[in-house]
DNA sequence: CGGCAAATTGAGGGAAATCAATCCAGGTGG
DNA sequence: CCACCTGGATTGATTTCCCTCAATTTGCCG
């Protein structure tokens, strides 16, 4: 069920005003964006985007997670993205959508739509700078997790996951760094094994290994403990001191 | 041994022209990137930028072919992009290179200073609009890799790689299509391996049983024959007459 | 011809997939 | 309140695909 709610909503009070698209915008081109958006509430479950469909929005989302995915024609499935608060959603200059976008928890977009976005992403460099920029992260990312699919073993595929989740959620609730960090997996068994590659079983196999030797704590099956980062991210493969923040 | 070489040559003879981060200029925004563009050649087997090093040019490839790789400390390596004719080298709006980018033929990159180039993209929104189109690109190449390093088969992987390099070969010789398909590969065994995060074994294995199926000809080591790319992109999983157009 | 790097082929082992049987938490209804 | 159901998760047994180690083979250049 799809619901249109907090109609007008000021972007000034919005949570993702600095990390998102309009980032760089001065305060009269937020204007202009204001008056062409519009939000759109998702259920954890419901699929936003079917791969093949027209768009005809582009947005940001402001609160929820989100998985883009690809599938093979026999079903074998494979994550590509992991869209979070102020991830963009859509293409400019390109009609169908390429993957699935599909919410894991309940989610809310900013919404616009696409052509007079586009028309105003011509017309105000800002934006078109800041997507650029988003673009070029997003790139990062994805090259980075070809190392994660192709080289790195169940383990180290884990414990990435898990390192690249612990740190992105650190960064948005800004707590000190050294102390244990604390998080909830925002994905099932079977969506982790999508990300990576690998079959649930494996993933389940190699959770309950890092518990077993005391990488990660475990209270239920989402809610992560990790005791020591140095020690998930030795565990992942990365340079535990390798220090270029992200 | 790094030659700098034709020094005066004319962006409107350039082979790459309509295909490059300048594809969208005007005359007078040519002109001046003619005026900070200079050329530099690689030999087959250089490194043309170390992971890590401070970047002091961006640039497009004009001839030959490079890789774009990651390594961990114990060396294993995942190749995350291969570069043809008319790609961008070199990440604006960033100080070092994330990634080892070695040419794998003889090579001739069109080459700019980072500075002057930055300024000149904040001033000219075609050379942005250009690069963001470029970079999505490559976000979407990046995402289609993905599926096939986490849920391909081995002989997928190789006939995937086949069909990429098939397919992109054509569109450059554009020859019409329909009749057998014939390349050369621009990579080693052992680079095809990184690419494909496999064993060199493995991919020589699957080369030979391509072979010995028909899918494939063989004459030396490089020297590929596609007498039916249909077969082939049904080896690679991929839907054969899905036909969106690269 | 010998020397060398790239590639092929073979034998054996191991990590992850597959197949299958519980387990567990949460929700429903008797 | 407890039995029952359901979907996600865990654990176990077995298989398979690919990696590892090792021996040739091929093509090329001096």
């Amino acid at each position: 069920m799809t619901l249109v709610s907090q109609a007008s909503e000021s972007c000034a009070d919005c949570p993702i005003r600095h990390r998102a698209v309009c980032a760089r915008c001065e305060p009269e081109e937020l204007d202009e964006l204001d008056g062409i958006k519009y939000y759109r509430s998702f259920e954890a479950g419901q699929t936003i985007i079917w791969s093949g469909d027209m768009m005809n929005f582009v947005g940001s989302v402001v609160s929820g997670v989100a998985t883009l995915t690809q599938t093979m024609e026999d079903g074998r499935t494979q994550m590509v993205g992991l869209l979070l608060p102020s991830d963009f959603v859509g293409r400019p200059g390109r009609e169908g959508a390429a993957y699935n976008v599909v919410a894991t928890t309940d989610l809310v977009m900013c919404c616009f739509r696409k052509k007079p976005f586009e028309e105003l992403m011509a017309r105000t460099p800002h934006i078109a700078v800041r997507l650029l920029e988003m673009t070029l992260d997003e790139l990062d990312a994805a090259r980075e997790w070809m190392l994660v699919l192709g080289r790195k073993t169940a383990r180290e595929k884990i414990a990435s996951l898990l390192s690249i989740i612990a740190r992105r959620d650190a960064s948005l609730t800004s707590r000190g760094q050294g102390g244990p960090m604390v998080f909830d997996l925002p994905l099932t068994r079977e969506a982790m094994a999508d990300y990576l590659g690998l079959t649930l079983e494996t993933v389940s196999r190699q959770m309950s290994a890092l518990k077993k030797d005391g990488v990660i704590h475990l209270e239920g099956k989402r809610h992560v403990t990790v005791p020591d980062i140095g020690r998930l991210m030795e565990e992942a493969g990365d340079d535990s001191d390798g220090g270029f923040l992200v």
